[in-house]
DNA sequence: TGTAATACTGTAATTATATACAGTAAAATA
DNA sequence: TATTTTACTGTATATAATTACAGTATTACA
């Protein structure tokens, strides 16, 4: 399913507060005065790309007729726990039952792909990207990652939050977002380096 | 509320089947078909019947408009999605349906408290704080705040997110998490400034 | 650089729908 | 027994709503 612009987000949250406040859809006028439309053809158009995305069906001929796909429906709230891993000692796996703090139900559309847990931050290495100490970085296990992209990795088996990238060599650097912090440079045949996952995000509480 | 006949049972669980079926009321003619009526006016009449019996409420004008009332209502899907909003024109209040970009099922124990909405952050004046453009802050309602909170406030009619604290005259000093801005200090007597929310937490995704 | 997709305005026709009015008839109720 | 309520038929009409057609302008994309 191909992703819905802003507007069209918009449109479809329209239809679902519609739906829950009023007990049925909107018709085009409904929409358009929302929105300011001065064309209910506008609504329309709008209506047509949600269906062609695949987030509505339209009944034709029916007045309201505006149905939500499976996934968009009101009543399934999908459960997506996950966990919130704490400090990982050194050599020990990171989704040990003794390591998560509670679990959390994150919506999958929260991040730009969905998390597999969240690791509380220690340290201010990253603090240049707004990654925190006790802040919550949303990671998704991956096997491969690409330049610049903010990684879980094992280095000599202890966990730590990196930018990732490579040298001409061929040699994997490691990043700090804190120029107190200096790069460091690993030979991905000699040196034990593993990848733990990549980060889509940070949850961070005041 | 006075019994139902049998026949009004019968359109009222037409009501409710319709409605968990296809996801919107009847029409008048959808219920004369239903039940073999030859004119609209039959199902008009028992629409008026379970209104005066306080069952439904029919809104006059509008096609398809016909409520459940409480008691017969079909849904009791308790989620927590909070909206998404996004730039807020001057002047124009938080949660205006045309600045939701979307909503997200926010688990109430994310943050230390239940947020009411999510706000895209715009320009770089928290950035000491981990927030930055594009962010999502966690906002809760709130009347009142204390000294060293982060806070969404009206001034002038502007949304902004600083730091909250008053000085020995009781003036409000708004504060940036960015060493190129400067304090803001206001009377609170005299300048236009209003409490949207304190900032709960920080959502940001890479 | 051309094409598709997005995001609308504006008009208008057709159909869908609500709803008023005028009846008939049986059953329930005061 | 008179009256109201229930349960319809039948007709008609205003308006609610869908939806087609013809545009404009901007942004995304290949």
């Amino acid at each position: 399913m191909k992703e819905l612009t802003q507007r069209q987000e918009q449109i479809l949250e329209l239809i679902k507060s519609n739906l829950e406040l009023k007990g049925f859809p909107p018709t085009r006028a409904d929409i358009a005065k929302t929105f300011g439309f001065k064309s209910p053809n506008a609504a329309e158009q709008h209506l047509r790309a949600l269906e062609k995305k695949g987030v509505i069906s339209i009944l034709s001929g029916a007045s309201r007729g505006i149905v939500l796909n499976e996934s968009h429906s009101l009543k399934n709230i999908k459960n997506n726990e996950i966990p919130i891993i704490g400090l990982v000692a050194a050599g020990q796996p990171m989704l040990a039952l003794e390591h998560v703090e509670k679990k959390l139900n994150i919506p999958e559309t929260m991040f730009r792909d969905n998390a597999d847990y969240l690791l509380r931050v220690k340290g201010d290495s990253m603090i240049d990207l707004g990654i925190h100490e006790d802040d919550l970085i949303a990671v998704k296990k991956e096997k491969e990652c690409k330049a610049g992209q903010v990684i879980v990795a094992r280095v000599n088996d202890e966990v730590t939050v990196k930018t990732f990238s490579k040298n001409k060599e061929g040699k994997i650097i490691l990043k700090a977002a804190n120029s107190k912090y200096s790069d460091i440079t690993l030979d991905p045949k000699n040196e034990d380096f593993f990848l733990e996952g990549v980060c889509l995000g940070v949850i961070k509480s005041f």
